[in-house]
DNA sequence: CCCTGCTATCTAAACGATTAGATACGATGA
DNA sequence: TCATCGTATCTAATCGTTTAGATAGCAGGG
C-alpha cells in the first residue's frame, strides 16, 4: 500500500514538488534539448525519486512520434526454429531498450496482413518479419505508413525488400563432405513440398554438391515431424530408405529419427542423418543429430540493426557444421 | 505509392471530408457512446474509406486510459513448455482482439521486475507472468499501478495473486497406475533441484501415490534436457537406473531418452518412462513419450479471463493421460 | 403560438508528454 | 549607466482521440 492507485503521478506532480516548469522535468528525464541548472537537476531528480514518477510512454510516443515497440511477426511459433529466432530478435531488441509486440500469423497471408495492420495501428517503430513460404509481401503496408521492416529466414524475392539470412550453400557442401568422409556414395535430401525461399536454396546446393552422383534422390514432405515420421515409415517398409540423408530443418530430422526408431533402423548405423537446421532441440535426441547451424543470433542482429537503418557488413552468416552423432561420428555426447 | 508516408490520416480529415465535427466520426468509428443519423454515419464511413483512415492507438489509449496490449512475461521462452503456453496465451489474447508484449526475465527476479516496470511504463492493460520458482513476487508492482496482474504455471503462495495451474494430483496418480498396470513395483520421480511450485506438488502426489512402497526413489536434477541426460548416463554406468520413472518435466524426460540412447539403456524395455507436461515435442522422441498432458490452452484461457475480471467456474484443468510408447505401450505411433 | 422535450450535432476540454518561442535575470563591455 | 548577450527557466501549442456540456432544429401538447 506504499502508493495509491488511483493517480498515477505525471510530470506536472513533478514540476509542482520541485517548483519548476513542466519543461524542466522534462528536460531533466531525458537530458532534454536544453540544458538545466545543477541545482535545478538535483530539486527535480529527488521529487521524481521521492513521488516514484515513471514517464508515460504512450503520453510520450503521442507527441513524439516514436513508441520504442517493435512488432514481430511468426509464421508459427509452434515450430522450434521460428520461436528461436523470435527469441533472438526479442533479446536483440531488448538490449536496444525496445518493447516487443508479438503475433503469430499461423502460416496465413490474411492473418499476417491483419498482424501487421493492427501493429501498425499501434505505431510501431518497426517490423521484423519471420515468415515462410507462404508468407506474403507487406512491405506495402509498412511503407505506406511509412515504418521499416525487415524479413528474416525468408522474404519477397523482388529486390524491394530487405531479408535477413544465412550462408546455405557452404552449409550444405559441408554437410555433403562430410556424410562423404563417413563413406557415403548416394546423399539423399528432405525438403519441403515446394521449395521456395532458404530451403530452394538449400536443394539446389545439395543438388550441386552432389552433381556427380546422378542417383542422388530428392526426397520431400511437409516441415512437420509427423509427415517426416510417416515417409520414414514408408520408405522403410518398402526398403527404399537411403543410407544417407540431409534434412532441410530439424523437425523434419526429428520425425525421421522417431520414425527410423518406430521401423526398428538403426542411426546412424542403416541410416545417417544430418539436419541444416541446429535448433537447441537437435542437441538432445536419440542420438544426437549432427547439424549445421543456422546462426539465429547474427540473423536477429542484423535484422534488428537492420532496422534501425544502420546497414550492416556482412551480407550473410555461415552456419557451422555441430558433428554430434547421428552422421556416424562418436560426437562429443559427453 | 498508392498513399503518400509523410501524412497519416486522422479524425480530422475524415471529418473534415465527411463535413462534420471530429466527435460523430468519433461516434460512428466506436459505435460511440452518443447515436448517430444513418445517412451522416454513411457519409463518415464513405470518407474513412476513401482516406484509407486508421485510427492511431496512440492517442486512443493516452485519452481513454486503455491501450488493449496485455504484456507477457516469460521465465524462459526456450523451454518448450513455456513457449508453447506463451503461444497459447497470445492466441487467447488474439481472439479478444489484445495486443501481446513479450520479454523474457531468463529466471532473474531483477530482470522480471525490470521487465514487468517497463511493461507498466508502456500502459498495459494487464500482466501474465508465466515464471518459475525463481520467479519473485510482483503483485506490488502490478497493484500499485492499478493494473491486474496473473501468474500461470506458478506463482507466488500467498493468497493476494491470483494463480492458474493445473490440476497435477489425478495425474500422478494416474501415471503411478499406468506404469503399476505394467507390473512395476517401484516408481521412482525424477524432480528439479529445489522443488517449489507445481513441481512441488507433483512431487508430493507422486509420494501420495507411492506411499506404500517405501524404495521409492526420489531423483533431482536441474530442469535442462543436459542434467537430465548426464545424470541418466551417471546412474547408467552406476547400475543404479530404475525400472520406472515419472519425470516432472519434459525436458528431463527428453534428457533421460538421450542418455538412456547414449548409455545403450532400452526404452521402454528396460527402463519406462512418463513425464508429466506433455508438450508437443513430446510426440516426436524417440520413442515417443507417454505423458500427462498439461491442459495448457485451458490454462491460458483461464488466465486471460481472470484478466478481464471475470472469475472462471473451474479452479484446475484435468491433465489427461496419453498414452504412447515410452511406458511399454504399443501405442499409437504414426 | 409558445414552451417542452427529444434528437442530432458541434465545441472544446481533457489525456501526459515534448519543445519552440518568449521572458527574466545577471554579467559583461563600452 | 545602458545596451548586449547568454543562460536558465517559463508559457503554451501540439500530438490524435474521446466525451461531457452546449446548441440547434423540429415535433407535439397545451
Amino acid at each position: 500500500m506504499t502508493k495509491r492507485a488511483d493517480k498515477p503521478i505525471t510530470l506536472a506532480d513533478v514540476a509542482r514538488r520541485a517548483g519548476t516548469s513542466t519543461a524542466v522535468v522534462s528536460y531533466v528525464i531525458n537530458d532534454g534539448p536544453r540544458p538545466v541548472a545543477a541545482a535545478t537537476r538535483e530539486r527535480v531528480l529527488a521529487a521524481a525519486a521521492e513521488l516514484g514518477y515513471r514517464p508515460n510512454r504512450i503520453a510520450r510516443a503521442l507527441r513524439s512520434r516514436t513508441t520504442g515497440v517493435v512488432g514481430l511477426v511468426l509464421a508459427d511459433a509452434s515450430n522450434p526454429y521460428f520461436a528461436a529466432l523470435a527469441r533472438h530478435v526479442e533479446q536483440a531488441l531488448e538490449r536496444r531498450e525496445r518493447l516487443t509486440l508479438i503475433g503469430n500469423a499461423g502460416y496465413s497471408a490474411d492473418r499476417q496482413r491483419d498482424l501487421v495492420d493492427r501493429f501498425l495501428a499501434a505505431q510501431v517503430d518497426g517490423l521484423v518479419i519471420v515468415s515462410a513460404e507462404g508468407g506474403d509481401d507487406v512491405t506495402d503496408l509498412a511503407q505506406a505508413a511509412g515504418v521499416p521492416a525487415v524479413y528474416v529466414h525468408h522474404g519477397p524475392s523482388d529486390g524491394r525488400a530487405r531479408v535477413v539470412g544465412a550462408d546455405n550453400h557452404d552449409a550444405v557442401r559441408e554437410a555433403v563432405a562430410h556424410l562423404r568422409g563417413h563413406g557415403h556414395r548416394h546423399i539423399a535430401f528432405l525438403g519441403g513440398p515446394h521449395d521456395a525461399g532458404p530451403v530452394a536454396d538449400r536443394r539446389t546446393a545439395w543438388r550441386a554438391a552432389v552433381a556427380d552422383d546422378p542417383w542422388a534422390a530428392l526426397l520431400r514432405c511437409d516441415y512437420s515431424r509427423a509427415a517426416a515420421h510417416s515417409l520414414t515409415r514408408r520408405l522403410a517398409a518398402g526398403d527404399a530408405l537411403p543410407r544417407a540423408l540431409i534434412t532441410a530443418t530439424d523437425e523434419q530430422a526429428i520425425g525421421v529419427l522417431s520414425g527410423a526408431w518406430a521401423s526398428g533402423v538403426a542411426v546412424p548405423g542403416r541410416l545417417a542423418v544430418i539436419s541444416l537446421d541446429g535448433t537447441p532441440e537437435s542437441a538432445h535426441t536419440a542420438p544426437a543429430l549432427t547439424v549445421t547451424r543456422q546462426p539465429l543470433e547474427a540473423m536477429a542482429e542484423q535484422a534488428v540493426e537492420l532496422l534501425s537503418g544502420r546497414d550492416p557488413g556482412a551480407p550473410a552468416a555461415h552456419a557451422p557444421l555441430v558433428i554430434r552423432r547421428s552422421c556416424g561420428c562418436d560426437g562429443d555426447q559427453d
